[in-house]
DNA sequence: CGCCCTTTTGAGGAAGCTCAATTACAGTGG
DNA sequence: CCACTGTAATTGAGCTTCCTCAAAAGGGCG
């Protein structure tokens, strides 16, 4: 049993329905700990793919017990990694549950380039993304043929423009507006336990 | 700076948005650690609020602190606990964005009920839950009115009846299928660590 | 009894879905 | 260089689900 960190490329978490439909329920960009929370759990109750060609450090869950019984401080530190997981899945339970489809996209991609940029990976207002609509869709709770639209919608207001692979936000401040992000829960700027 | 344990009652913790509606994210029963991750995160980046009276226990970070420094068993037991809640938050994540209304409603309700007998707060078809018709619809991302209707045409077709304060569940086969609820991400009989 | 909160019901409208067809585009082999 | 293929993006039309607005009906409690 091992553990997986993310070091280049995209990494999807994933729930399937009995009728195929899907379920994004994470993204992981570099620097992510993708499925650390399997260490203490044993086993995941989701599936994992890889947008794309990834590179990976793996750990064994061994290595991590042994770290885990003598550092309690690096201990907090990977708790920590985890919990900054689930502080993302409860905005993405808000941004399902609670906005309409643009504003779910624009949360969606505005998290992102915070994300990215927060490792390096984003300039000013570009950035690249290995998605394409149907992950969208399956990220935001909506078929692919209305992503298709409100993406439509989102390049004729001269906010975004997404092509597949390649995001540009034309205008930060009303795709932030739209999708009434804020990135406080992001932590990024916080200290880490200890 | 202290954390809750839930001892008796019910706590939820939700978003707001800036029109103030509401997404709950969360919904704790007794023995629930509510706020275990306000530990290691230093902050919340929601909110917390009591359905109806409650009876908690407080522990102090300070103790955590010291009790994580010198038991890595235990950590990872506190660990474990805030993993189980996001394996929720994920579930959550599906049920709101690939479920129509009677699914959300239902696969809410089945989760509650597993979670309540795991604790052995549910009967056999029947427990207390003290939510509110409104409750109900921003945990499952609906509205009051919408989820009234969907909650006579599930009591209609004789599958669970929803008294403020009360369900009880008449046909829970029927109702675990058209929540599509499988209880495995629940880890109800899996070990802990250590 | 009167008040407030919650539930219930009705009617009309909007957002997003389904089904279906068309277009763009990259890769592949001739 | 071009036809051929498969995948992804795009567009259209009609429809379902769920929302909004509004009002009525219960129900507990001072």
């Amino acid at each position: 049993m091992a553990s997986t960190l993310l070091l280049e490329g995209t990494i999807c978490r994933y729930i399937d329905d009995r009728n195929g439909a899907r379920q994004l329920v994470a993204l992981h960009v570099p620097g992510d700990f993708v499925d650390l929370h399997g260490y203490p759990l044993k086993r995941l109750e989701h599936d994992v793919m890889a947008l794309g060609p990834v590179r990976v450090a793996v750990w064994q869950h061994e290595t991590l017990h042994r770290l885990t019984g003598e550092r309690p401080d690096l201990t907090r530190m990977l708790w920590y990694a985890t919990l900054l997981d689930a502080a993302m899945h409860r905005m993405w339970i808000f941004r399902v549950g609670r906005l309409g489809a643009e504003g779910r996209i624009a949360h969606f991609v505005a998290e992102l380039h915070a994300r990215l940029q927060a490792v390096g990976l984003a300039g000013d207002g570009s950035f690249a993304l290995p998605l394409k609509q149907i992950d969208l869709a399956d990220a935001c709770g909506l078929t692919n043929v209305h992503v298709n639209r409100v993406l439509r919608s989102l390049r004729e207001q001269d906010i975004m423009t997404w092509r597949s692979g390649e995001v540009t936000i034309h205008d930060p401040v009303r795709l932030r507006r739209i999708g009434e992000f804020d990135p406080a829960y992001l932590y990024i700027d916080a200290d880490c336990p200890d």
